[in-house]
RNA sequence: GGCGCGGUGGCAGAAUGGCGAUGCAGAGGACUGCAAAUCCUUGAAUGCGGGUUCGAUUCCCGCCCGUGCCUCCA
């Protein structure tokens, strides 16, 4: 059996993956804030780790996927006075459209979705053993973590304390010791949402939530760790320096993750989606007009550590792709369960760090074959491993319903062709073209596809 | 300013110290009443300047350009 590898962010190099526990392997990834629709960039990420969850799942007996979801944290609480909805309200309701986009982009959900809300008193006690451990300190209602504490801070974004502190644009609070300390517990007022702790009412940071949810489901050290490539720093590298710190690894970085994967933004235009900019995509817009297994094939047409740059165009071309796959699948015989073999040539080029576009470039290789049995298990099994071609009965290249008076003229269009009266009938398809639509006759008769 | 990533055909996008995948688009052909869809064939690329080397797109240095993080961010 071949190897995975993967790029570990942690040491910048392509590794051989060796779990720490053969027989159970465990990952982690940082989920979304849950205070407005999904962007296609969090969906990359989700996509991404799906990926990887399916691929690991392939080479281990078992794997504990953990993802998590952040429902407390200052932009809520904002989202919450902008629409004067409850805060629990506006968590649920994303929660439940986050999943249900994903669903749509056929990311498995994790085998534990925990949610940080649900967590203090995990992190309390983490807090607490750092404090006793002279990492943290208190000071006017905050706990602090001591960055000149953990001598080996910096090491994943390859910045050291000093050079944090010389690019900060922050105003540096006058009670913390160091400049780059950074907040583990703030105190809440009484209209924020806070919890009881040793340190009075308050909420939690922002980093602790992973550092304890990890540990408290996946136990310390795990395997891999990943998220967007924005969280590096400071997010995953202050993961780390409370963690490590916690467990009295002062010099080992990967004493709490052993691989670190990030993934790449998702850019308009050249630039990263924001909302200044005005150009953040968001899942729920894209799945009205195309099936979410275009998208998905269109977040992973690029590797995953390089930027893609998302465009209509871009996203056209991959329903055409995809609809290749789909007719040509729709036309086999063979069992619809996906084969137990992956494709050799598909499987290898996962292995090598997801490399998902020469996966699907093997996917094209396939395509060269004789059809029967052997083609479609084949490509059922290498679609199922990507997170592709599971329906291709009911494909549709978009996400579209056909208008009745394309239904119409369709049926005008047939009877003109059943007179040989093709004058007509090509006068009908080029007024059906002017509006926006292709006609494409199958031995089931004509079918409207929306240009 | 500090730290990082990238510049491959018209577009997208892999890989590689020696023949540079794949897809989309384009062109030609088959099929079709004509098209569409599908199939076959096909032209087309490594930012610039040095260095290492028998040989560099690949390794090293410099430059130019783009972009990301350093503030919330997937």
């Amino acid at each position: 059996m071949l190897d995975l590898k993967l790029f570990n962010s942690l040491t910048r190099r392509k590794e051989d993956f060796n779990p720490l526990d053969a027989t159970h392997v465990r990952l982690y990834a940082c989920g979304p804030t849950v205070y407005n629709y999904a962007h296609i960039g969090n969906a990359r990420m989700a996509v991404v780790f799906d990926v990887l969850a399916r691929v690991l799942r392939r080479q281990y007996p078992k794997v504990t996927y953990v993802s998590n979801i952040t429902d407390v944290d200052d932009k809520i609480m904002d989202a919450a006075r902008e629409s004067g909805e409850a805060i629990d309200a506006i968590t649920e309701k994303f929660t439940r459209i986050y999943n249900e986009d994903m669903a749509a982009l056929n990311v498995a959900p994790p085998d534990v979705q925990p949610r940080a809300t649900t967590h203090i008193p995990q992190m309390i006690a983490l807090i607490e053993t750092l404090i006793t451990r002279g990492h943290a300190y208190e000071a006017q209602g905050h706990v602090l973590f001591n960055v000149p504490s953990f001598p080996a801070y910096g090491g994943l974004s390859g910045r050291s304390r000093d050079e944090q502190i010389a690019g900060a644009r922050v105003e540096i609070s006058p009670f913390k010791k160091d400049p780059a300390d950074f907040v583990l517990w703030k105190p809440s007022s009484q209209d924020q949402p806070g919890w009881d702790s040793p340190w009075g009412r308050g909420r939690p940071g922002w980093h602790i939530e992973c550092s304890a949810m990890a540990q408290e489901h996946l136990g310390v050290p795990f395997d891999i760790h990943g998220g967007g490539a924005d969280l590096k720093f400071p997010h995953h590298e202050n993961e780390i320096a409370q963690s490590c710190c916690a467990h009295g690894a002062l010099h080992d970085l990967s004493a709490f993750a052993k691989v670190w994967v990030h993934n790449g933004f998702v850019t308009v235009q050249g630039e990263k989606m924001s909302k200044s900019l005005g150009n953040v995509m968001l899942v729920h817009d894209l799945l009205r007009d195309w099936p979410g297994e275009v998208l998905r094939l269109t977040l992973l047409s690029a590797h995953y550590r390089q930027p893609l740059d998302l465009s209509l165009d871009k996203i056209a071309e991959q329903a055409r792709v995809l609809e290749k796959f789909h007719k040509r699948l729709a036309a086999l015989d063979g069992p619809e369960d996906p084969a137990l073999q992956v494709p050799p040539s598909v499987m290898e080029a996962l292995l090598d760090d997801l490399n998902t576009p020469q996966a699907i470039a093997a996917l094209n290789a396939l395509l060269q074959r004789e059809d029967g049995p052997e083609l479609k298990a084949d490509l059922l099994a290498a679609g199922a491993i990507i997170g592709l071609f599971q329906n291709s009965a009911d494909w549709q290249p978009h996400a579209e319903t056909v208008p009745d008076f394309v239904q119409d003229l369709l049926a005008q269009r047939i009877a003109a062709r059943k007179e040989k009266n093709f004058k007509r009938a090509d006068e009908i398809r080029d007024q059906l073209i002017a509006k926006g639509w292709r006609i494409e006759d199958t031995p089931q008769g004509p079918v409207a596809h929306k240009i």
